[in-house]
DNA sequence: GTCTATACCTGGATAGAC
DNA sequence: GTCTATCCAGGTATAGAC
């Protein structure tokens, strides 16, 4: 691995861990054991860094989505795979919450320059999960659906991450894969 | 109003708007009209002027549920009181997102010694949703309640401030309102 | 590509005059 | 109580040797 990957992976988590803001060079240059001079040799500005750091994001996130639509046979199960990556990320987030959603927060407060970049994120797990639902035979609905699950893991995350509970992670995971179940009977 | 107070409602505002860390004395000096030095006859440091931002909420939040317990004759009432704070406060929420939420969040990036005092608003919520639930006959679930609907009102906030999306609160306001409905019939 | 040294600025905080 | 002047730490960013 090239040292701008290993600085990019450092950053990542350390914008997740500690916040953009508050991640300073010195930090990244700890985590990755090279002097903060040797920095700027591959990212001229911290922003730079943080568009790589997304960019990195997004395609983790589309590779993951394309893994999901090949496991899952059944729509369902592929929503449900969505749903219980707040069971599999449970310690994460109830320390540091949603990495998605806390970091189009704090760049909405900074107003910063990549919020739309970040956004994206959002709008992947969106569109990805709206052609679930139209698969499951909504129409006009389907994208209110997927805005009302993104809706419910946001706020599981930050009350988890609150209340530091994780119980209540899987609690309200419990309730979503049954809201999801009540309405697929419905349907058929 | 005494300087102070001026400057705990000035920095109120800002830490709303821009985030605590991203907020400098400059900044609030410039709000309220006084020098940076004058600020620290009043506070000694920044942390303390955010204790003070603090309670100040929370007696605010205080007041507020006072007020809606007085005003809703039923349970019911007042946890729709509270599910409608989405809707009166649309426009900052779309621009800032939820001010007890995000307070949160950013404290526990930057793992702040003062995380327990700004998470005791949620408990605020906490405790008189709760106290609601029971009189609505809820028992052992009341608190569960209590947490899905603050969870809900916070996954709104995250989600309508990324999209800028005011429509999507009145949407999920409405299908908070009937989860609500629906439970209250169930239990008569 | 990586380092050291350093410039420059901002932000929190202090001292002391008024 | 309010001001100006100033200090100091830490952060971003640059220059230039190796």
């Amino acid at each position: 691995m090239t040292t701008r990957d290993h600085i990019v992976q450092a950053a990542d988590q350390l914008f997740y861990r500690q916040g953009y803001e508050h991640t300073s060079f010195a930090n990244i240059a700890e985590a990755v054991q090279i002097s903060r001079g040797n920095f700027y040799y591959h990212f001229k500005t911290k922003d730079e860094i943080l568009d790589a750091v997304i960019n990195i994001r997004l395609e983790n996130t589309r590779q993951m989505l394309e893994r999901w639509e090949d496991e899952g046979e059944q729509p369902a199960d592929r929503i449900r795979s969505f749903i219980n990556i707040l069971i599999a990320n449970r310690a994460k987030i109830k320390r540091y919450g949603c990495p998605v959603g806390t970091l189009a927060t704090e760049l909405a407060k900074l107003d910063h320059s990549s919020q739309a970049a970040a956004n994206k994120l959002f709008t992947l797990f969106r569109t990805w999960l709206r052609r679930q639902f139209r698969l499951l035979g909504c129409k006009e609905d389907a994208d209110r659906m997927a805005m009302h699950l993104l809706a419910r893991s946001q706020g599981v995350a930050t009350m988890a991450s609150a209340f530091h509970d994780e119980k209540f992670i899987k609690q309200e995971v419990k309730q979503m894969c049954e809201w999801l179940d009540s309405f697929i009977k419905n349907d058929q």
